[in-house]
RNA sequence: GGUGGUAUAGCCAAGUGGUAAGGCACAGGUCUGCAAAACCUCGAUCACCGGUUCGAAUCCGGUUACCACCUCCA
């Protein structure tokens, strides 16, 4: 069975669905006022290979991620690129679905916009307000946070201690129309200018944590299984929704609570954020690395740890893939001269590998460990391929083992790279037999003309194999 | 100040009581005409101090360092 630390208790808890069968999830997604940058990219790949991995095990998930698209970051990017606010959101979200494709992030189920979704949220407000845990000021709507029982079990601290801590910074400027310094805005009435929507309040729109406590009821029922998100969304975000949620509904919102751990940068490893401006977008990273290896660094790092982005760590996780991508094609062509037939103790090493694998990810998702069973694999693979016959229905089923597991990654493999065009076939040809007359030097030459064009050789017993050279 | 996290070889990193997985890099080797690919070999007593125990990286106490959250942030 599945452990999640659930950041509710603390602790890992075997995971059980609501539904047997089914995941329902909902990860906050970003504020879209700007490119995502590479701390927002690994939540994204955090919680799609947790998703994968319950695809793997056969769960059916309803995945809900949402846009942000409406907030004072938005209204002010969009006054000054000249453009509206709606405009400004369709620009990022194009933006977003183009940069993390080369991820490989599966698509949500669905990405609700908040702004889609204006009706149910004023609903959902007035609702607490009919309930006593909201109230009117001044063309705003509150959250009565002391209200709520329990308000701060998500960040297990006093209400208290967190007053005191933020002390220095509580005021945003609305504390003169709040009962209490700890409320939250649920609705912002609008400044001359500003988009808005009519509500029994007046025209203004919603505050920041009420669309995600909408949206991801109305996707996946007042109760549903894991929420997910950044380590900064303990508190306040999910903290306000719980409040919010459970006091509309009456039943408990989220089961599981996820976080994952943060992008670091620099030599103090200091998180990456928009505010403090350290941040690579990654719209930008895409065209300086590889992005597969930039998917594969994020997703064999255990999602609550932080992830160091240096130079070096990303060389590692090319070096790694490339490896991986080199196994792979071991198999492509080994499989042409292999005979049929299985070769039974391969199958049964590999299938300790698979074994492993699933234990380590059962284990809260422990991709290091995981990821070491897919190297064991890759090892007795290769071990394997270098004998002089082979087994073909063990190669097809090894290598189906190897990419399904590294899909759960999001490491897809190409096909069909390895057909010879006939340039290439003939320069091969005409090498073959320069070697065979001893002519290393026009052997030699034909290899570094390929070589040149971004084509490598290599010469095995079962004779000459060429790739291309992956220069990203 | 409160709360939480982290500290294991050059780097990444697993490991919650029994004498330190795995990967990268480095070096040597096998194979090769030379390469490439692959494989083999090679490294640490686990931040520090003290304690418990037959035995601790793993438990307890303390110390130090770094990071994060404490109403913008994935």
């Amino acid at each position: 069975m599945i452990q999640v630390f659930n950041t509710l208790t603390r602790t890992k808890e075997p995971f059980k669905p609501l539904k047997p069968g089914h995941v329902s999830m909902y990860v906050c997604g970003p504020t879209v006022y700007n490119y995502i940058h590479i701390g927002n990219a690994r939540s994204v790949v955090a919680f799609d290979t947790i998703r994968r991995y319950f695809e793997y095990k056969g769960y059916e998930v309803n995945y809900v991620s949402n846009f942000t698209d409406v907030d004072d970051k938005m209204i002010k990017e969009a006054a000054a690129e000249g453009i509206t606010v709606p405009e400004l959101g369709d620009k990022f979200i194009e933006a977003y679905f183009e940069d993390t494709k080369p991820l490989n992030v599966e698509r949500a189920t669905t990405n609700p916009r908040a702004t889609e979704m204006i009706p149910e949220i004023i609903d959902f407000v007035a609702d607490l307000i009919a309930k006593g845990f909201a109230y009117e000021a001044a063309g705003d709507v509150y959250y009565r946070a002391r209200k709520f029982p329990n308000y701060t079990q998500l960040v297990h601290e006093s209400l208290d201690d967190l007053e005191n801590g933020a002390s220095e910074r509580v005021d945003d400027g609305d504390n003169a129309k709040k009962e209490d310094p700890i409320d939250f805005a649920l609705w912002k009435g609008a400044k001359p200018g500003e988009i808005s929507w009519q509500s029994p309040w007046g025209a203004g729109r919603p505050g920041w944590h009420i669309e995600c406590s909408v949206m991801s009821t109305h996707y996946l029922g007042d109760t549903f299984d894991i929420h997910g998100g950044g380590q900064d969304l303990v508190f306040p975000h999910h903290t306000n929704e719980i409040a919010q949620s459970e006091a509309h509904t009456g039943k408990q919102f989220a089961r599981y609570w996820m976080h994952n751990g943060f992008v670091t940068v620099g030599d103090e490893n200091e998180k990456m954020s928009k505010s403090l401006g350290n941040f690579i977008t990654l719209h930008e990273m895409n065209q300086q690395e590889d992005p597969q290896a930039v998917r594969f660094f994020m997703a064999t790092t255990q999602y609550r740890r932080p992830i160091a982005y240096t130079h070096g760590n990303l060389e590692d996780a090319k070096n790694n893939l490339a490896r991986l991508r080199s196994t792979y094609a071991n198999f492509d062509y080994r499989l042409k001269d292999a005979a049929a037939g299985h070769n039974e103790a391969i199958e049964a090493a590999a299938k300790q590998q698979q074994v492993a694998f699933e234990a380590a990810m059962d284990d809260d998702f422990n991709v290091q460990n995981g990821i070491a069973a897919v190297y064991e694999l890759a090892k007795l693979s290769n071990v394997y391929l270098n004998e002089d016959v082979v087994a073909k229905d063990t190669l097809v089923e090894l290598q189906r083992l190897f990419a399904t597991l590294l899909s759960v990654f999001g490491i897809t493999f190409d096909e069909g790279d390895q057909m010879a065009d006939g340039e290439i076939q003939a320069l091969i040809d005409e090498r073959l037999a320069a070697r065979q007359a001893k002519d290393f030097a026009r052997s030699d030459e034909i290899r570094d003309e390929l070589q040149a064009r971004g084509i490598i050789l290599e010469d095995t017993p079962q004779g000459t194999r060429w790739r291309k050279e992956r220069n990203d």
